[in-house]
DNA sequence: GTCTATAGCCGGATAGAC
DNA sequence: GTCTATCCGGCTATAGAC
């Protein structure tokens, strides 16, 4: 079964992958149509605009990772009452579903981040996919000043943002560092740089206040 | 004097701009022109192609820009020999230039982080220009290497990059999160931003290492 | 539901007069 | 150095046969 794919899921799937590489702006419905094997009129039957393509691709990889962000933040929250969660676990809760787990094979977690990554570095063309992590943002945020209680809001939005960097950046793959990286080090190793995120936002939350 | 702009410098003015509010790929040759109220076969005339346009554009905010990064970074190494440099004052002098200081109207300062703003969100289109950031890059970890002998190479690549993340996010408007701080403060304060930013980093830099 | 053909637009780049 | 006119290619989208 499933043996033979649908057009449908054949243009997702092909949109995935060019999304991922290419991203967003760079491809064009010919060659996604192209990778698919199927027409160009297909596509716009089955979603009517590239648009609606883009809000697809999207909504099928965003669904279940926010949903393994929600669940890893409830596990922590109502795990025994003594022990409440900390600053560590919830920023892992929030990275490690897209930078390292959840993903079958090495080629799987590549292509989601590649994908994901796109929602920082296009942000016009994703404008309309933000919606769906609203839940998360809100979640996580009170999750957050439930332990840093004396972080005003204005110091936890922004320090939400600056992990939301950390984490852009570590998905990005053209950068200058990023090069100097794998020239010095190889292939990236995700597992290890989950935890150096999760250490370097981490610090980054516990530090104390200060007077602006 | 100078009343006058000549054809070169209108481009590069209305270039500049476009670039800054809409991106590099978003901004057609036909668009510049017409902003500059020049023709099109003068833009190619003067820049031979739309890369060299954008090379031009963004070397001539990046040099400046370095220029004080280096000077700010040189006047902390030669200052007297008892008070050597912190983390916050490297990360300071990293971010300072194009995060608050040197410009002389919130409208420049506008300009100019739109700008590099696309040095993120655009790899591809100005993969071409960040040969610019060598001498940079090189010095400012040589500097934080000295001051955190503790950290393994890797370690300062990887906070390194991490640094340039919760940069660009700085950078960035079109972020949820962005959105949600506008909403909550109004106008964002680049002086305080430069001040979290730079402390968020600090914590990040000065977090001990681990073992992975 | 699937295809071919094509409309209609906009992009970068160039030729050649002035 | 500056302009008009134009080439040529790629794009999204649609019409209409099957």
């Amino acid at each position: 079964m499933a043996s033979k794919k649908d057009t449908k899921t054949k243009i997702l799937d092909a949109a995935e992958e060019l999304f991922s590489t290419q991203g967003i702006g760079a491809t064009s419905l010919r060659t996604i149509i192209a990778k698919a094997d199927v027409n160009i009129a297909a596509i716009h039957y089955h979603f009517g605009s590239k648009k609606e393509v883009v809000t697809a691709v999207y909504a099928r990889r965003i669904t279940p990772l926010n949903q393994q962000r929600l669940e890893r933040l409830e596990a922590l929250n109502t795990r025994a009452a003594e022990k409440a969660p900390t600053v560590a676990e919830i920023v892992d809760a929030f990275l490690a579903p897209i930078l390292n787990c959840s993903f079958s094979s090495k080629k799987e977690r590549e292509r989601a981040i590649g994908l994901f990554s796109h929602l920082h570095t296009e942000p016009q063309e994703v404008a309309h996919v933000l919606d769906l992590f609203k839940d998360v943002f809100e979640l996580f945020m009170m999750a957050l000043s439930k332990i840093l209680p004396h972080l005003s809001k204005a110091d936890l939005l922004w320090r939400f943002m600056f992990m939301i960097g950390v984490m852009s950046i570590s998905m990005s793959n053209d950068h200058l560092v990023h090069r100097k990286l794998r020239e010095n080090g190889g292939e990236i190793n995700y597992q290890e740089l989950l935890q150096r995120a999760v250490h370097f936002i981490t610090a980054g939350f516990e530090a104390p206040t200060l007077d602006y």
